[in-house]
RNA sequence: CGGAGUAUGGCGCAGUCUGGUAGCGCACCUGGUUUGGGUCCAGGGGGUCGCAAGUUCGAAUCUUGCUACUCCGACCA
């Protein structure tokens, strides 16, 4: 992408209405704009990052055996009658009217219209387990949204749904998804640590909040320092085995929220040395919770005896919208962002410091092309712009990799590489930064 | 939903107390200049002062009502 082509409204200035870091950069660097209380535009850098957690969710719930659908975001209030949630759910749930006067509301999570759709077609115990999730916005009408896309009304989640025949089949798809989820995190360059939590409104008795530690976290969390030192499952993770050992080793430390925190536990738990009490995200949520909807539903399967049962389900949540908020609440300095390499807006950046001066301009020009057509994500500054600006621009948006090219340093047969993460300066001949850059970009998307 | 605020050009703000025909910085446009960490000079465009009603010769400014947004709290992926 040529830069002189890019929709990227850069700020100067903070909005007044940010209070917090990742809402503040984010506006600064273009990524959003609020729309009204809660609700947003997602501009091109927003977007491409959005979509390439987007890509790191999918691929890790793909390897976990789960099917990509995708579900509408209206959804018909008969749906929810049926398992009683329309009731329930309160103020939160936006309620819409059709021009038939029928009751519809905008989706704020999917367990009755995936329930529907498995009852529609699955009556066999031999179809299970399975496991469907889509990537869709909901909507929650909370009463103070806040911190930009961290705490929206409108939001995208990755939710997806398991159906088992049992309870034992239904902790192994509980299970399956624990470990995706750890390494999904991972993979966004995270430490997210599972936790024990309340089921709240979805209901069931197994649940997990995955948390990852920042200052400005909304909750307290309470936990073991050696969970900070667990492995995470790797990426040939066999899902088709046993994964006990996986959930039962990062279950093994205490670690809760405030929710469900009490001081006697703690310290019963955790000896003092190793406790450790900070702010946290919250960026993923499972649930098991057995037959809650299946049974109102009569989501049912033939089991090997001919009878039918209700089937157990569970479901698993991750926020990539607040995920991309939460990315820069962890990676951030006064610059401005610092993306991991597999999530950044773009994987390089070539600077032309002086675009009238043609050595320049044809060198950056060259190199732009030559990473092109190594399949990275590169961006050329290509603008007219003072350099002091293109710098700036580069670290707000967190490149990780930025190639500076100008004539003083050509003239000495000079480029530099910077690296946004580190701040290391690295001088190489205009013929070598190509190879380095590559290879750097390389190492940090290999699978882990 | 309780409490506290804010609303003036794209962004950040002054002007409101004490009513008199709207201003600054950034951004934007033109010309020149400059080009290795947010150049400098000159000129220029852009505003129903959140909305409505009222008071007044005259309202961004005073009064009343409304709306939107923000912050703290309760609530939440």
């Amino acid at each position: 992408m040529r830069k002189s082509n890019l929709f990227l409204p850069v700020l100067k200035e903070n909005p007044k209405e940010a209070e917090i870091i990742s809402h503040r950069l984010m506006l600064r660097a273009g990524m959003i704009r609020q729309q009204s209380a809660g609700i947003y535009s997602w501009l091109p850098i927003g977007l491409k990052v959005l979509n390439k957690i987007n890509d790191i969710i999918r691929q890790e719930q793909n390897r976990a055996g789960a099917n990509e659908i995708l579900m509408p975001t209206i959804q018909s209030a008969d749906l929810w009658r049926e398992s009683g949630r329309y009731e329930d759910y309160g103020k939160e749930m936006l309620r819409i009217e059709d021009r038939h006067e029928r009751d519809m509301l905008f989706g704020p999570t999917n367990e009755e219209m995936v329930t529907d759709i498995f009852r529609g077609y699955v009556k066999s115990y031999k179809d299970l387990p399975l496991n469907l999730y889509h990537i869709q916005w909901k909507f929650r009408d909370e009463v103070r949204p806040r911190f930009g896309v961290m705490r929206s009304r409108e939001f995208l989640m990755k939710d997806g749904y398991s159906f088992d025949v049992d309870a034992d089949s239904a902790r192994n798809s509980y299970r399956r998804m624990f470990v995706s989820y750890l390494r999904t995190f991972k993979r966004l360059g995270l430490q997210a640590i599972p936790m024990a939590a309340d089921t709240g409104p979805i209901g069931g008795d197994l649940s997990h909040e995955f948390i990852i530690l920042a200052r400005t976290g909304e909750s307290e969390v309470f936990t073991d320092k050696r969970i900070l030192d667990l492995p995470t499952p790797p990426s040939d993770v066999d899902y088709s085995e046993d994964l006990s050992q996986w959930v039962d080793q990062w279950t093994a430390y205490h670690a809760v929220t405030d929710e469900i925190y009490e001081e006697a536990a703690f310290h019963e738990n955790v000896e003092e040395e190793q406790r450790l009490q900070e702010r946290g995200i919250e960026v993923g949520h499972i649930f098991y919770f057995g037959t809650k909807y299946s049974e109102p539903m009569g989501a049912k399967v033939a089991g090997p005896d001919g009878k039918e049962v209700p089937v157990h389900m569970g479901s698993y949540g991750i926020g990539p919208s607040r995920l991309a908020a939460a990315l820069i609440e962890a990676n951030h300095d006064d610059d401005g962002m610092i993306w991991p390499t597999i999530v950044a807006p773009f994987e390089a950046g070539v600077i032309c410091l002086n675009i009238k001066d043609d050595d320049a301009r044809q060198k950056s020009t060259e190199i732009y092309e030559t990473l092109l057509g190594q399949n990275i994500d590169v961006l050329l500054d290509d603008t007219s712009e003072r350099p002091g600006g293109k710098f700036a621009a580069m670290d707000l948006i967190g490149v990780p990799y930025q190639i500076i090219i100008g004539p003083k340093g050509l003239a000495k047969g000079e480029v530099e590489v910077k690296i946004r993460k580190t701040g290391e300066k690295i001088i190489l001949a205009p013929d070598e930064v190509v190879n380095f850059v590559a290879d750097k970009i390389q190492q940090d998307l290999q699978l882990i």
